[in-house]
DNA sequence: TAAAAACATTAACATTAGTTAATAAATTAA
DNA sequence: TTAATTTATTAACTAATGTTAATGTTTTTA
């Protein structure tokens, strides 16, 4: 759990005694390359920080084919939150990218916290500020790069995506085929 | 006002007191057609509740066309997030899509209310989180979707849109040419 | 209300990215 | 360690979208 609490150390003014309450309400999971969190169809119980290791959601568009909406490595939060929050189902996958460990807190628990421990206001707070601001830049590449220039930005503003990351998933998570992806690297 | 007003008891718990001292924060603008709430390059300084008519966000892309991240028509905020929370400049703008008429709040007087007026953390939370599914679609959309596709997408879900945006600004909200969007259109 | 400006449509052509298929390379499992 | 499986690359071809330019339509302004 240090991984967890160093991070809340870190972005929050909290007390040890905040801390503790909140760690407890965490639950240690491990999970290997390729084994699902949650599958779609089914409701959103957790949501997830990633201590060690990578995962991503995902969904199958309609040729069947997966599109990578998300990549968390360590220290940070996932799960899809419109199913978390409204307690509905997922249209996501959450899978592993590497094996990994994550840290998982139920609805029922994130529910209590937010009436009853005011940081954790404050992490969710921060937590879909950050998502905001990914998705936000995730528009802009979509809305005015061409698929080369959208991995030529990853290239020198992700450098964790592009070094960890197989190239079929990179060309999910950019929205190209991994055979368009070979071609544009093989060309830069 | 009393739009606002209305939106709160819509969806929040919350007092007459309560909304009498958040209403007071925020200050009423009318603003025609095209004209600027916000210029790429200044800081964003306040957030806008629209009480009639529709804004929207944008930016200039590479080759000088522009691209629209966001649109919000009547009970809907708007305001892009990352530059007013930080108080960094923008790289968007927020323009008139048609004349419109706009509740405005501070920076300061936000984040004065978050601390003292806790329906102000639950607002700004259902923002977040009506952002975050905005944003979710927005990008499962590009993720899965050809032009075409992204267009039906809109007819089906999003009238409004199709209703109250000229061609041109619908076309860069897709993210294509406005002369792709008339050839899609021919062939529907 | 007429003229000007902005916007929308259409078509021909150019470019980008998807598709298919074959092969090579890397990873996983027996 | 080898065989099997998955992933990555390459090339030829196809389909989709961008670009340019001409014309028609609508909106704005004088």
């Amino acid at each position: 759990m240090e991984e967890l609490e160093e991070y809340l150390i870190q972005n929050f003014d909290v007390s040890k005694n905040e801390i503790d309450n909140v760690l407890e309400k965490f639950q240690l999971i491990e999970i290997k390359k390729n084994e699902y969190l949650l599958r779609s169809g089914d409701i959103c119980e957790y949501i997830y920080f990633v201590v060690s290791g990578c995962l991503r959601t995902f969904f199958y568009n309609s040729e069947g084919f997966d599109s990578t909406r998300y990549i968390a490595f360590e220290n940070n939060f996932i799960g899809p939150l419109h199913s978390f929050i409204q307690q509905i189902p997922s249209n996501e996958n959450i899978s592993a990218v590497e094996q990994s460990k994550v840290l998982r807190i139920s609805h029922r628990d994130f529910k209590e916290g937010m009436n009853s421990i005011p940081v954790i206001k404050d992490l969710y707070i921060q937590f879909l500020e950050k998502a905001y601001i990914m998705n936000y830049w995730r528009i802009e590449t979509f809305l005015s790069l061409d698929a080369k220039e959208r991995y030529v930005y990853l290239f020198n503003n992700n450098k964790l995506m592009i070094k960890r990351l197989p190239n079929k998933i990179l060309a999910s998570f950019i929205g190209i085929a991994p055979e368009s992806l070979s071609r544009i690297k093989s060309k830069i």
